[in-house]
RNA sequence: GCCCCCGUAGCUCAGUUGGUUAGAGCGGCGGCCUUUUAAGCCGCGCGGCGCGGGUUCGAAUCCCGCCGGGGGUACCA
């Protein structure tokens, strides 16, 4: 190694892996096996906050990490050293190191993984918590680059291919991540004390339903039939109750064949539970405080910052019926026009085949009226035509007992008092029947065995169904889902 | 699916009325430096401009196609 006069003009890649080769020429195991009894630069952190510049102290730590920063000084240099707990300036000096592993030691690469043990101080001039390191040792070469120290990894493409990039450069991404984490964990834990049991259901569906939505398609070899991705978790969580688990939930992904944007990933997770003898009301009380605990406990308020606004997720929410909503935003009475024809011609459009009345409301709702709801609001008593699974309305005819909850112009949850007549819900199944005959693809195929299960007594019920990633969404103040996913849906 | 925009060194970017061997910072390589923090100083470009065609005396710059990404739009959590 730089025993030429002339330049180099190998490439960075190259350089790594003569580095590599000579540390293996210098008896040096570039992948050793272990390196136990560490401690986490958090905790060395913790134990030595408020050290007044200038202290050197004889506590002795043994920290291991990457080396993401470095500023040589020919017989000393400064090293910056990270694990997943935090970051810790390295002081390495020959004078403790001794020539040859100090040598070794700066000839290392940013984005080295190394072992260290020194005793801690704070720096004179900056009163930066350091360790004086008289031992290292290598624990994994790298071989590649790292991003740009100072710009971070800012190609977005890149930082959803290559996650592992991103957070390595960029620590709004590693803080975003762990906000996500505890945002799950809370969600948990809020549902746990209140008795819900989670469960997993299957993911391999030989039906699949609880959702208007085109599911992904796969093939079982041994069986030698297509099984569908669930789209939700819905069907078999209400067989749960029935079977007398009167809290259950389950957290976890869906998956729907549709468009991508950014607030639509094909893999999503999904939060639903169903809670015996609770209907669409007490339901939405729940989730309107979990979600404001939740929030409460991951940021520390209830209020978050969206481009201009702030939304306050304290309760209660606002609650406005799908009606009075579409009505105020549009001027169109969709009760007064009760056919698709006559809602067409309210709406100054031609009436398409293969949209029928309750698709022409959906629409009313998802352009008007959605993209304006940016404080969390509840619209509640959705036509039955959307809604298949849900209880008719106990005083409006034509209506069922549902809420959807809008917060940051997205849906975030849809939650109703569950159909539990098995008669009702076979017409309803007929109905959707139709709508497959007549074209709709999100249609849901009939499920006789989620109806069995309803003739066996289902006591009234109220469910819900919450996006994870929109939530996370809206509590980091993040644009796109693709922010919150580790690694989103891209091509190839 | 459709429309618009984008794609230059490992990273962040500059470079279009088409014109000599394509530039900068960081990183890298060589050297100096025992308290620096985007450390500093001196020296060295390590890519031929997403891919494939075409126009032209000449293309990163113009045209066509493809691939990938972003934004918007359509459907959905």
């Amino acid at each position: 190694m730089g025993e030429t006069e002339e330049p180099k003009l190998s490439d960075v890649l190259a350089d790594r892996r003569e580095k590599l080769e000579g540390l293996r020429e210098a008896g040096i195991d570039p992948f050793p096996p272990e390196f136990a009894e560490k401690e986490d630069i958090g905790e060395v952190r913790a134990a030595h906050e408020g050290l007044a510049p200038g202290m050197e102290t004889e506590s002795r730590h043994r920290v291991a990490g990457r080396i993401v920063g470095r500023r040589g000084h020919g017989k000393a240099c400064f090293l910056d050293l990270r694990d997943g707990s935090g970051q810790i300036q390295l002081h390495a000096r020959v004078d403790l190191l001794g020539e040859e592993p100090y040598r070794l030691l700066v000839d290392l690469d940013l984005g080295d993984i190394v072992g260290v043990e020194g005793t801690a101080l704070a720096t004179r001039r900056g009163g930066e918590l350091s360790l004086a390191i008289d031992r290292w040792r290598l624990l994994a070469k790298s071989l590649r680059p790292p991003p740009d120290k100072f710009h971070g990894l800012e190609d977005v493409e890149t930082r959803y291919r290559k996650r592992e990039l991103d957070l390595i450069a960029n620590e709004e991404s590693r803080r975003l991540f762990a906000l996500r984490a505890r945002t799950v964990s809370e969600v948990r834990r809020w549902l746990d004390e209140r008795g819900f049991i989670e469960v997993e259901t299957p993911v391999l569906q030989p039906l699949y339903g609880g959702a208007l939505a085109r599911p992904f398609t796969t093939h079982h070899n041994a069986l030698d039939r297509d099984f569908y991705l669930r789209i939700a978790t819905e069907l078999y969580l209400k067989r749960l109750v029935v079977g007398g688990i009167d809290r259950v939930y389950e957290l976890g992904k869906d998956f729907r064949n549709e468009g991508i944007s950014h607030k639509h990933n094909p893999e999503f997770t999904m939060l639903e539970w169903y809670e015996a003898c609770a209907d669409y009301a007490a339901t939405a009380h729940k989730v309107e405080t979990m979600v404001a605990e939740v929030a409460e406990r991951v940021l520390g308020t209830t209020e978050v910052q969206r481009g201009e606004v702030t939304i306050d997720f304290a309760p209660p929410w606002k609650r406005v019926t799908i009606r009075d909503a579409i009505r105020e935003r549009t001027g169109i009475d969709i009760l007064e026009h009760p056919t698709r024809e006559a809602l067409a011609a309210a709406m100054g459009t031609e009436p398409d085949p293969e949209e029928g009345w309750g698709k022409l409301v959906d629409g009313l709702l998802s352009k008007s009226v959605e993209p304006e709801l940016v404080q969390p609001t509840f619209v509640l008593d959705y036509p039955v035509e959307l809604s298949p699974f849900a209880k008719s309305h106990r005083s409006e005819k034509g209506l069922v007992e549902r809420f959807e909850a809008f917060a940051g112009g997205m849906e975030i949850a849809n939650g109703f008092s569950e159909l539990n007549d098995p008669d009702e819900q076979r017409r309803r199944f007929e109905q959707q029947a139709e709508e497959l005959a007549r074209g709709d693809e999100e249609a849901q195929p009939y499920d006789e065995d989620f109806v069995a299960a309803l003739e066996q007594g289902m006591p009234p019920t109220g469910g819900v169904g919450i996006g994870i990633d929109r939530l996370v969404m809206l509590l980091t103040g993040a644009k796109s889902v693709r922010e919150v996913v580790l690694y989103p849906a891209m091509r190839s």
